[in-house]
DNA sequence: GTGGTCTAGACCACC
DNA sequence: GTGGTCTAGACCACG
């Protein structure tokens, strides 16, 4: 199930990006699966077809899925994708934790905030 | 030194917020010590002084700086300051944290992603 | 409707937000209704939209309103809405008696003057 | 003894005139009392001599304090000193109070707010 | 269309 | 001199 926040400060189109990353995370989705079209879903979530598309062609060019002109949208092979989505994932955990690291929390410090979570 | 990116998408306000905590954090400037004026700190690097007002006064509501009127802008008390930044800092970094895991990455992914910074 | 005294050493924002809260309180806005856009607000009220979005910004930090880039600002719910409003009032409220009774009005006094209100 | 918070947002020249005012209500200086001169006061609390005569100025305005020209500073008559700064504080609470009460809160809700103060 | 950021430059209060 | 507010108007991201 796709759950997005309207009254997030985060733009709608990433959400739905990291909805759909969870889903096929926790094996809601699987590779090869097909996804709704752009239009379904942006009625079934009442949001704009564009955003949709824009979070579509982003996990696109992620490699995440792909997408087959007139047959429609699916998950990239299994393996693959995985690989692409933890890349995704990782980089940008990876800047938070530098970004962090350079402002003056240790790596330990650091290390403790994530056994706490 | 202050390094701002002006192409960059993160505004410079943040940037220039960023920066003052890692020098801070650096030791470059410490407790009390006074900060270049709103003007100042515009002209040299050249961006307009409501920028710079604005990371200044977000730095006040966090408790990082004080802003005396009429007299000038402040770092706060060495351990105020301190426990103010650090908290902003691992805020930023907890929903970062957040976020990855939710997204499938376990704990001791993240932990090793750390070790290896 | 809203009312702004231009000439009051009062910041016009803050005028602005006071009005906002006011028509919440009086019942002529409630849960979830939008707002009017940044810049028609600005345009009815002669004033800059710069302003205006300062204000709107200021009621959002504190859970008064939400803002859904893109889409426009709206009141939050009913009852998260009511209670940041009135955190905030109480705050103030609190703050200007506090300051009466330690420049020599006693807690009777107060009162007094708030039944004859 | 006059305290002043030089990183409060409040101007100095209005924390001195609440200070003024409260030490009268404790009875720490009474009628007819004289006042230190702007410069000493000045310079004891290294602040501004404009910074104090401003304070000065406007407890006169006021009737809290007079001014002899050559002789120095004095608080007013006890009674009519008294008088008039019991009406000034009264003043600034009772907008306060009318501003809490229009934006929102019973009268009931300020006497309970009072009474825990 | 919406809000978010930024510039250029003005005027004010405070010290 | 300092910071605080405001205007006028630009450009961008988002839906």
């Amino acid at each position: 199930m796709i759950n997005l926040d309207y009254k997030s400060s985060v733009p709608i189109y990433e959400q739905l990006i990291n909805e759909i990353i969870r889903l096929k995370a926790l094996g809601a989705i699987s590779g090869n699966e097909s996804l709704p079209s752009v239009r379904t879903l942006a009625m079934k979530l009442s949001i704009n077809p564009n955003t949709v598309q824009r979070a579509y062609k982003w996990l696109e060019e992620q490699g995440i899925i792909y997408i087959a002109k007139g047959k429609g949208t699916f998950l990239a092979d299994d393996e693959e994708s995985e690989k692409a989505a933890k890349n995704v994932i990782k980089n940008n955990f990876l800047s938070a934790a530098k970004k962090a690291n350079s402002l003056g929390l240790t790596k330990e410090e650091l290390i403790e905030i994530i056994k706490n979570l």
